[in-house]
DNA sequence: GATGAATGAGACTTCATTCAT
DNA sequence: CATGAATGAAGTCTCATTCAT
């Protein structure tokens, strides 16, 4: 929209279109550092390198900011989930492999101090605590749901509640999760994601299984 | 709450001879339902029925009634932890069942908000972060790897790295325990974290096991 | 309210020649429904449907965005009033009925609560109150004062200070102004400028009369 | 309440129990001065002589500030007026040379500044100028009101509306009170309250005679 | 001239904390 | 020890105003 300006960038133009998203990017930052309370607008506009007014001219109340942060995550990391009840059917054999490794992958980036902070600011943010549960968790609780249902119905592991059977699917990998978040800066040992992934997909599947 | 407190006292006029006590229990209920940060000492004072500047007589800062609070969990819910690795060897078909059991119970009390609590404020008290690892986290997962690695050395379970066999095991049930804190508000299917613990010991014993 | 604007306009393309008038109409709008510091330059540039930096390329600040409303006002409003001390003689019997009459319509036009304005920022721009004194006050007071010179010269009229008896002629009219501006949201009768005109008239007319 | 402290002040026992009242008298000082908006409230403090702290210990907002400088003025002036309409009935003749006397002095006390400050605010707090017309002008309106009625019903006076008989009565004070303060600064030839209540009482006395 | 974008300066308000009694 | 009263330090937010295009 803005005409080129002197010599030209390298590559790409530069455009200064996109202050809400470096502002955006700057709060996650510092959110998933310090906590939403111990965040200073200022320290936001000092981060993206914009003046603290110029923070409010984007997102009227630091609320609006943490929302904005919020969907952002969500955005770029789930938007692609079905959200249908798994219209499909994988076998849980390959689906849990693969889910569980994703949880990994997101879990050492962004993604798992966004879930620290949305269960920290849970009391403060209700509605934000909803849209994580419906576009996110639901989702993805419904997802492996039915698959595990449909796997039952095809005799391929045992029966119980799949709700329940899904946090023994997913929990540990959140467990490990938020295990690195909170005791990052301790002396304290933490799990490899990847590793657990692995390791548990092996144990829960068979711990599924009819034989 | 307290007993009758008449004129006609014992000996000495005595009377609150816990007022710590008591401000301990109103802050932990106040930051389990609020949080730290949107807690006030004055809400405090007044949920334990006293002057704001009472509160100070016996903690000095905001933060000392914060470290206090969570010892005191500690120290009501885990102090008979036995510190060393595992000194004895229990059965994992014993042993985990119970202990899931007692996780369910814990994490339906005050423990499951203090646990958000942890989660929330860790990278703001990092200390406490610590003293929690080392006293509860630490020692359960030490008493539970040690289990697991008896249990392998007698060829009960299947081999693996024991600690991310305790992730396993407990996960499900910490990630039970933050889904109920998180989505209590949240029109969502709350998952029974009894039932939670019976079936899940099934699933991760049975994964566990060698044959 | 404007004039039609077709494409085929006489000559050039001509269009809002007035952007300053049209702000500082906007700008009177909402001094008279807001106040001045209420009143924020971002709504008079919407009102004015233009962008929040014209406004400035027309009035460098809000006190001069003012200045141009109260000048405005007295212009479309006052300017015909004669400067000098009243340079001609009118019957006293003729000239307050139609000062009285003269002053209800203007109470109940925008003149109303700019004379709110004044009264409200007089202490903020000592030198509008200046403007207005000079322009308006002292003028129609040194007529009404000469009329009732002369008058009372003439026999006409009984003895005192002119300048009293022109507040005594004068006065119920702005407390009536006044009334109905600062009471029109309250439930408060407010009385009717022309009828108070008419009644006052002859109430006044008669107290200063001789016999 | 507080025991007597050192010397024991010469006379009165010191006592800063007033802290309130002493924060309304600067804030009265300063709104009359400046205008509700100009006025910060570390102006307020520092006339207190009090940190800005203190002052939103007994006041929370700004606004509530205003609310309550407004009714300590309602309060002190105002608080004997008769409710009622007029139970008893005095002479015109007496009343209202009392009346006009009687506003000349408020006129000239800090009564009159507030009756600038509320015609200035009137718009941004409704509720006060509703608090004052219930209080003061209705109050005031319904006495001279009912007054004027039973003069015409005993023959004592002219015909005509009462209430517009009681603005040719109250008004020229108003505008003298009114003129006062807004041109106090002004290169203008203020009129003297005194004189004026004395001369306008006699004129609309006798515009109002019937003979 | 017109404007979208940005900001400096400062206001109100909050709250943990202190202190004299 | 208990507290009413007071406050320093800071944080969020507002808004008139500027400037490059």
């Amino acid at each position: 929209m803005t005409a080129g300006r002197r010599k030209a960038a390298p590559r790409r133009e530069r455009r200064k279109e996109d202050r809400p998203a470096e502002i955006v990017a700057a709060a996650l930052e510092l959110f998933a550092d310090k906590g939403f309370g111990a965040t200073k607008m200022a320290d936001v506009a000092h981060q993206a390198g914009v003046s603290k007014a110029t923070v409010f001219v984007y997102f009227p109340t630091k609320e609006d900011l943490f929302r904005a942060v919020a969907q952002t995550v969500v955005k770029a990391n789930f938007e692609r989930l079905p959200a249908g009840d798994g219209v499909f059917a994988i076998p849980l054999s390959i689906f849990v492999p693969l889910l569980l490794r994703q949880a990994a992958l997101a879990g050492e980036s962004r993604v798992g101090s966004m879930i620290r902070l949305l269960i920290a600011e849970s009391r403060a943010f209700p509605d934000l605590a909803q849209v994580w549960h419906d576009e996110v968790v639901a989702r993805m609780l419904g997802l492996l749901t039915a698959a595990i249902t449909q796997a039952q119905a095809r005799g391929e592991i045992r029966a119980g509640d799949p709700r329940l059977h899904a946090f023994s699917i997913l929990g540990p990998m959140l467990a490990g999760v938020i295990f690195r978040e909170v005791f990052r800066d301790a002396r304290a040992e933490l799990p490899d994601l990847q590793e657990l992934a692995v390791q548990h997909a092996q144990v829960v599947l068979r711990g599924l299984s009819l034989e």
